[in-house]
DNA sequence: CTGAAAGCGCTTACAG
DNA sequence: CTGAAAGCGCTTACAG
């Protein structure tokens, strides 16, 4: 393995020199520069990124802790997440570190571990959840972060972070439903002690409000659970409470699944008697029949601005609580044919 | 930040004597180890991992290529794997570094160079293919790395892994079946050029063949896609070609979901008219209905082997090359009540 | 059991 | 534009 000494040697230049070469450039009169390029090139010359980053005090490195879920809940789009993120920092020459830690407040001092022994420069936070303690904690120890997803029930938000509007999705979703004909739209939610979950309640609610759309509590329906049979029980529900039900905006990909599978089982068919929609298109909602209309997170964009927050020197005016819009993906299960 | 320096300062001795109270605290005295443990928790100190890594050349690091998958195809099982890795990572004191690289040949100077910038140790490779090159072209730099997986198609394999017996897990599925009743057991699989398929349907087919069951070619049936829609419409086949077929072993998660769905839609209720089986136990296992019987692939054990033959220098006779025995977890798809 | 010293491979003021 | 030198924070023979 070579060194910037023996380049050096090689070129028959300093160190120094070497270093600018890779450093900047444009410090080097333009034959050095070519003669230390060839001897890099030549002696296939790597910078040490350990010796750097000791000298640097910067490892370009960002910490990712992978969420560890409960038995039967996935996390269906992040490997998508995860794509984004790695290529994203990549871009910024830097790459992710993944670890693990406990939930919640016990798992601050691995972070801070991280952090000291110079592991990472910082991290990313995701599954942000209501009243998240780790960004105050974090922030309080000076550590930099961001957080993709805002901290819910807060009045203001404890540092950076990317979100994506929920609420605006699901209002485009109704407004997609209304323009397609339908009249009672329900919304299959999740339990109120989730921030997201109101949040998303809350577009489904202002967007049939504005378009004189019915808003009765008994077309939001709460699930105990993300999963499949949640989904179809509360459908069942719904369309026998209410059987001029024609849609139904599902919270999550996984609920709208269950809407579909009870819509089969009535011998009712999604997209032409009642459509449904998901939220985050997720792999599953291309593979069932009919396809899954869905609300897609801009996975790439949310990427690169997480790592650019992150990466940038705080500006005066240039904010760092940045909300995404969503992509409505309309598919078979709202708009047959 | 407090350094080797100031905690040797703190605690009267020299940084060497700290340093050994770190990494050799038997060469102290009791009371100088007590001493300097004291001061390291007064100073709150952490060894700088650079400077470290710079001494000794090691960074602690393994690098993981996060898969990228074709529209619509999902890794549903790739976060238990991750948080695996990690998990059994932290064991031995390192941890996970994510990149992408190009699918093939192509991806290696990412490899090769992540690997001369001393940015990681060695790399864990999965998502193998038939005849992948990056084994063979990582022995041949002396890159070190284990792979998830077996090279499909080489006589001899091409460095250290752990794999699945995927033929071992469709063996079980089919003598579960065979002890609850089930005497006509079809097989869904993917196309012949994927020898993870072979390995698979061979399985199936010695286990047919023990017990006395039919092994016709028109039991076992390929999936161009890996998907619901494609699992279905082969189950819809194969249930007119053979309505005696009473149990479908399928290759993936995905396709079981498919027979599941054709199921239904002929009104035959999975599990008691006919027996379905997946591969994975992924989320989506527990999360539809019936359930998924499902053949699991053990991924801490898997985690944890791989970590142990990348991190443990060769010796005679401690084979690098293991197989697991996956596990078959029952549910009501195949087993009702 | 403990200490003084060299060196891992870089970057960066500073001087020429 | 280029070079000599200090130093980032560790570890490790070596000597006492």
């Amino acid at each position: 393995m070579a060194t910037l000494k023996q380049v050096a040697a090689h070129a028959e230049v300093s160190v120094q020199t070497v270093s600018n070469a890779l450093n900047a450039p444009h410090r080097l009169r333009p034959d050095t520069l070519q003669r230390v390029t060839k001897s890099i090139e030549l002696l296939n010359y790597r910078p040490n990124r350990n010796a750097r980053s000791l000298r640097t005090s910067a490892v370009e490195l960002i910490g990712y802790c992978v969420p560890s879920w409960p038995d039967g809940q996935a996390h269906l789009v992040m490997d998508q997440f995860l794509h984004a993120l790695c290529t994203a920092a990549e871009t910024s020459g830097r790459h992710i570190l993944l670890f693990t830690a406990p939930v919640g407040v016990e798992g601050m001092p691995v972070y801070e571990d991280l952090h000291a022994r110079r592991l990472v420069d910082g991290f990313v936070l995701s599954q942000t959840e209501t009243h998240d303690p780790r960004h105050g904690w974090l922030k309080e120890q000076q550590i930099p972060f961001v957080s993709f997803g805002r901290v819910w029930k807060e009045t203001t938000q404890p540092g950076p972070y990317v979100d994506v509007d929920g609420a605006g999705g699901c209002a485009a979703a109704v407004r997609h439903l209304h323009e397609t004909g339908r009249r009672r739209i329900a919304f299959l939610s999740w339990p109120k002690t989730s921030g997201l979950a109101e949040d998303r309640l809350s577009g489904w609610r202002a967007a049939c409000r504005e378009l004189g759309l019915p808003t009765d509590a008994s077309l939001a329906v709460r699930c105990l659970e993300d999963t499949i049979d949640q989904g179809a029980r509360a459908t069942a529900e719904l369309l026998d409470a209410d059987p001029g039900v024609d849609a139904i905006v599902a919270i999550s990909d996984i609920l709208a699944l269950g809407a579909l599978r009870e819509l089969t089982r009535r011998g009712l068919t999604a997209g032409v008697d009642v459509a449904v929609t998901g939220f985050d298109d997720s792999p599953l909602a291309s593979v069932v029949s009919p396809a899954l209309t869905s609300i897609r997170q801009p996975m790439d964009q949310i990427a690169t601005e997480l790592i650019d927050i992150l990466t940038t020197p705080a500006t005066p005016g240039v904010s760092t609580e940045r909300l995404l819009q969503p992509e409505l993906v309309i598919r078979g299960s709202s708009a047959p044919g």
